[in-house]
Order: structure tokens, then C-alpha cells, then sequence
DNA sequence: TAGATTGTTAATCGATTAACAATC
DNA sequence: TAGATTGTTAATCGATTAACAATC
């Protein structure tokens, strides 16, 4: 019986492995949780609570093997499959994440991308189709979807997350503003960008610039 | 002498300022912490405490007065003005940025893009100019810059990071997954997409999905 | 073996929640 | 006035940091 493991460890995990591909990008073969936290910039100590969090990957007097580290840390976030997403919303932000190619190195595919105006059909780039809104309910009939991203107008943000979640999917990245109300059992991650200009803004106000 | 607002209260305001521009345009006039505890699913003793540390913006018995708070949640996040910025790297995030129109409405400008490829110039939607990356010291010298937006890849972020410090530029917001090395007095406001995506692949797992 | 560094328990710190007197 | 709700202090909870025995 595992205790639960809370939110803000979840959300180091993705920056420890970033981490790690550096280093062993760089050839390092060991590093102990002290020299890793100067890299860091967190302490030893919590490096070595979040990982043991998941189990002992260090050895004593040694520190922690990189390639093992990092092979672990990709198993604990999943990224040893591979997930296949829509896009929902052609705009900018829909565009640019399907033009984008990072996602696939580490095994995320988007697979479709959906508007109610098909006539931008042109800009996708990579092959990936771009349909008609509509036909949503039936593409998810035949293909299994493990990620749905939404980057549609704000107006339309609920109504198109009612329709994922009738048809099935559990997982959604949302690029809105808004706060969408979905069941318990989703589980969603936002990403609010003016949330995030608006810390700059608080910050050059706090400064006085 | 005004003690520290904490890091996670200051990520909070933001959200209250969303709601609460909700609530306006649904005509609310007043609204009370636990009304608003319920509608955005925190606690209504949290609402208070985030609000008092930046005054008491309520009335005993009554609650909030949406519109003044709003208002007053506007000042303290420094919405009350305007910000000009300018966008490193003209590609599909750069790109979506510029044309993303919902920033302006905030009061944030972009002013100029920046990249090494300028043939991309076609694509520079709203009359942002696009210039050759290196004309920034430049521009810089000419132009009040209170935001740089990078959006380069990854290998050219640290180098562009450190022109913009030395042009002195002080607040940055990153979109590449570098973890970029800058003085103590710069303020940076980290977008990992990759580490937020990373976060449903983990849940992914966790579930067994 | 001696030195280094982990895994883990205990101590500290900070953030959230509860409670309630003040007051509209 | 009575009821409601704030502002604020106190209590609780959880997360971070420190310490150290275990051990490579």
C-alpha cells in the first residue's frame, strides 16, 4: 500500500529527467543528489525524497547511475509508449502545436486536428489531417485518441469538452482561458498563458517599472 | 513594512481576476468568499487570506463588490497599463504568439519579431515587422522593450537570453524547455509545454490507461 | 578500511484551513 | 436589531529541509 504521491512531486519529475538527458547527453555516468541540486537549483534532500517517492534508484556512497536514473524517471512519466492526440481548434496556438516536432521524439503523435473552418486546410504541415468539427464524435468511433488538445475560441471551449468527454476521452490539454467544468474521472492540464504574462505584469509592478 | 506575498498566492491572482471579469459580465454586483469558494473550488478562508494581503477589499456582512475588486485585483497585477514586447523567433510559436490577438486586450503589444530567417516575413500577420536577429542591440537601443518573448530552439535560447540581458532587458518570458541561466535581478517566466504534457502522460500511466 | 552518499526518520518551515470577534 | 460576512488570529496540515544510521 503506497502512499499517495502529491501534486508538487508530479511536478518535478518532467524537469529531473530534462535533467538527466542532459547529462547524459554530456556522457556523465554518475551524479550524486548534491551535485545535482546545484545544477538545480533545489536542495539534495528534496531530490532524494522525490525520488524515493518511487523507490531507491542511488546506490550508497556511489550517488545515482545517469542512464539508469533517466531510464527510470522515463517510466514513472510514461514516456516509454507512445499517445496519440487530436487537435481541436486550427488557430495559432492548434497550428503551432501540430507544426511543432518536439512531441513526437518522445512519442506523443497527433493524429488529427479538427475546426469548423476547413478551409485552412493548407497550413497543416507534416501530413496530418485537418476535418470538419462535425465529423469528431465519428473519428473517435473508429480511433483510439489517448490525448484531446484544445485550442479552440474560448466560446467554444465547454462545448467542444462535453463532446470529448461523451465520447470517451479521458485525458485533455487545455490552451483556453477558461475553467472548464468536466466530470471527476478526466483529468485535464491547463495550460493559461495570459496566467502566466500576468505574473511578468505583477512582477514589473512589484519592481515599479 | 509589508511582509512577502508568497509565490503561490501571487500564482492565484490571476484566477480570481478571471473570475471575477466572468462575474462582471454576468452582471454580478456583489459577490462573497464563499460564493466564490464554490464557483472556483477552493476555500472561501483562502480567498480572504490571498485577498488581505494586499488590503481589505471587502465590507463585514456583505462581501465583495465585484467591480471594485476586479478593478482592484486589475491594479495589483499591473493591468492598469500598457507593456510592449518583442518575440525571439519567428517560428510556430512565435509565430502563433504574434497573431494571438487576446494579448492586446490586456494592454500587451507586440512590437517586433526577431529571427534569423526573415523570409518568413509573408507570415507576420497585424503589421508586427520582423527583423534579422541581428538588428535586436539595435532596435534595443532605440526601443522601450519591457517584455522579450523566446520562442528560438533550444540551442540558440541561452544565446539569445544572455543579448537580451545585456541590452537590459529585464523580464523575459521563455517558451523553449531550457533552463536558462540568468542574473538574480531578471525576472523569468518559464512555459514548459513539454513538462505540462509530461504531466498527462504520468497520469496516463498511473491509471494504467 | 575510510570516505562518500544514499534512504529515511525527525525537525522545521510555510501554507492552508478553521474559528471567531469585529462590524456592516 | 439580527443576520451575514469580513479580517485576522490560531490550529492544522503538508511539504521542505536537516540529520544521521546504513551501506556501498
Amino acid at each position: 500500500m503506497k502512499k499517495k504521491i502529491s501534486e508538487a512531486v508530479i511536478k518535478r519529475l518532467p524537469r529531473y529527467y530534462r535533467c538527466l538527458t542532459e547529462l547524459e547527453q554530456e556522457g556523465a555516468d554518475r551524479i550524486s543528489s548534491h551535485a545535482l541540486s546545484v545544477r538545480m537549483g533545489v536542495t539534495a534532500s528534496q531530490i532524494r525524497q522525490d525520488l524515493n517517492c518511487f523507490g531507491g534508484f542511488g546506490q550508497q556512497g556511489y550517488g545515482y547511475k545517469v542512464h539508469d536514473l533517466r531510464a527510470a524517471l522515463r517510466g514513472l512519466i510514461g514516456l516509454d509508449r507512445t499517445y496519440s492526440m487530436i487537435i481541436l481548434g486550427a488557430g495559432n496556438i492548434g497550428q503551432a502545436l501540430a507544426n511543432y516536432s518536439g512531441f513526437d521524439k518522445e512519442g506523443f503523435y497527433v493524429k488529427a486536428m479538427f475546426d469548423v473552418n476547413v478551409s485552412l486546410t493548407h497550413r497543416t504541415s507534416r501530413n496530418i489531417p485537418l476535418y470538419h468539427i462535425d465529423l469528431l464524435e465519428k473519428y473517435l468511433e473508429s480511433n483510439k485518441v489517448d490525448i484531446a488538445v484544445i485550442s479552440v475560441t474560448q466560446s467554444e471551449a465547454q462545448n467542444v469538452a462535453n463532446r470529448l468527454v461523451a465520447s470517451g476521452i479521458k485525458y485533455i490539454w487545455n490552451f483556453t482561458p477558461s475553467e472548464l467544468s468536466i466530470p471527476e474521472d478526466i483529468i485535464i492540464e491547463n495550460v493559461h498563458l495570459s496566467d502566466s504574462l500576468f505574473t511578468l505584469s505583477y512582477r514589473c509592478r512589484e519592481n515599479g517599472v
